[in-house]
DNA sequence: TGCCGAGGTCAACGGGTGTTGGCATACAGT
DNA sequence: ACTGTATGCCAACACCCGTTGACCTCGGCA
């Protein structure tokens, strides 16, 4: 992923087109009930485009996966703020774009969309989690408390939008979780 | 819901082979996947059947859903405990049988899923943290974070199934996830 | 100007879906 | 024993899906 750069080739316009459907599609109907005639349709193209340039609709779904999440640099890091820099950065993620939620999503029903979950919990929450947890042996599982905390938090407010849960401004979700965050990660194992 | 009782009718045992089978097509498949053909050669009957029965797919998943999750009394419970007894009994329910990974399951994708797990969160959750939050008026926003642990706790775990998270022994996850809930309820809002 | 390939449309295929109506069978009540 | 009804199966319908291949239409190049 380069990010944004000038079209290279004149099919760049409807590739993206394509791209950007998919990804509004699958967030919110999931794997299942978005169709590539409906993609298609948003796009403005015919169905078979889609099938031309991304070869299946598993390839696009795969398009639509395929992002980094960039973590933050959290090596200099006050460790007593770790709580507050984590729900806040993951706030970020899901308020910025919608593929953590088409990740959610899909990933409750389809098999490749919760390998690309577990797949972002090993390679991106354990290996920050190491480098603060106490004992590295159980990084793994204060890793997999902070995912189910913050996950949680992201299937009610934006998945299923419980009322209250949608409703809590950014700041009142920080102070609620941070707590519970640094908890997992920095608390001496009960 | 009377639970078990003798059949008086001959198509009695049929039509609970049809809801045993669709209950754990939904719960691993989730509703899109889960075909009533599918559902149908599990209960060993004629697709038919099932849309005798139950009127058609929409009817026969609402007859899976509708059970009720019998809340524990907490009238007479010491607040200290309140987390414990909580969780405990949330994974009490998440274990003894599939309704509610069927429902966090559709929840996410089918909008009659989500409604009835709004409509357990409302009469089920809410009601039972207004009975010990410090100020009633936010005994929704507290139940909401409860709902955010718990129902985070069961996605990883049952449904995503993370290693970690999957691994855990039950005690192992009270003792971690108890404090959590306790504050949610009982702590002063920050 | 003539050509050629890339970009795009169109119609169709094979298969799976929920759902329906007709027909056989076994049972219960008289 | 006879009959009406409950129970079940079978075949088909109409629809939607992902996917394919044949065809059209431009823009750039020799």
């Amino acid at each position: 992923m380069t990010g944004s750069e000038v079209p290279r080739r004149r099919s760049d316009v409807t590739r993206t087109a394509i791209l950007d459907a998919a990804r509004e599609r699958f967030a919110s109907d999931g794997y299942e009930r978005a169709t590539v005639r409906a993609i298609a349709r948003d796009a403005g193209i015919d169905p078979s485009m889609v099938m031309r340039y991304y070869g299946s609709k598993e390839g696009l779904f795969a398009a639509v996966i395929d992002v980094e999440l960039d973590f933050p640099d959290l090596s200099e890091l006050d460790p007593d703020q770790l709580g507050v820099v984590l729900v806040t950065h993951f706030l970020d993620l899901w308020e910025r774009d919608t593929v953590l939620r088409t990740l959610l999503r899909v990933g409750v029903t389809n098999a490749s969309g919760s390998d690309r979950l577990r797949q972002v919990f090993a390679t991106q929450l354990v290996p920050a989690a190491r480098a603060f947890v106490p004992d590295p042996a159980d990084a793994e599982r204060r890793a997999a408390l902070v995912a189910s905390q913050v996950l949680g938090m992201a299937l009610v407010r934006y998945v299923l939008q419980f009322g209250p849960a949608a409703d809590m401004s950014r700041q009142d979700v920080v102070a609620w979780l941070a707590p519970t965050v640094q908890r997992y990660i920095t608390a001496e194992a009960p």
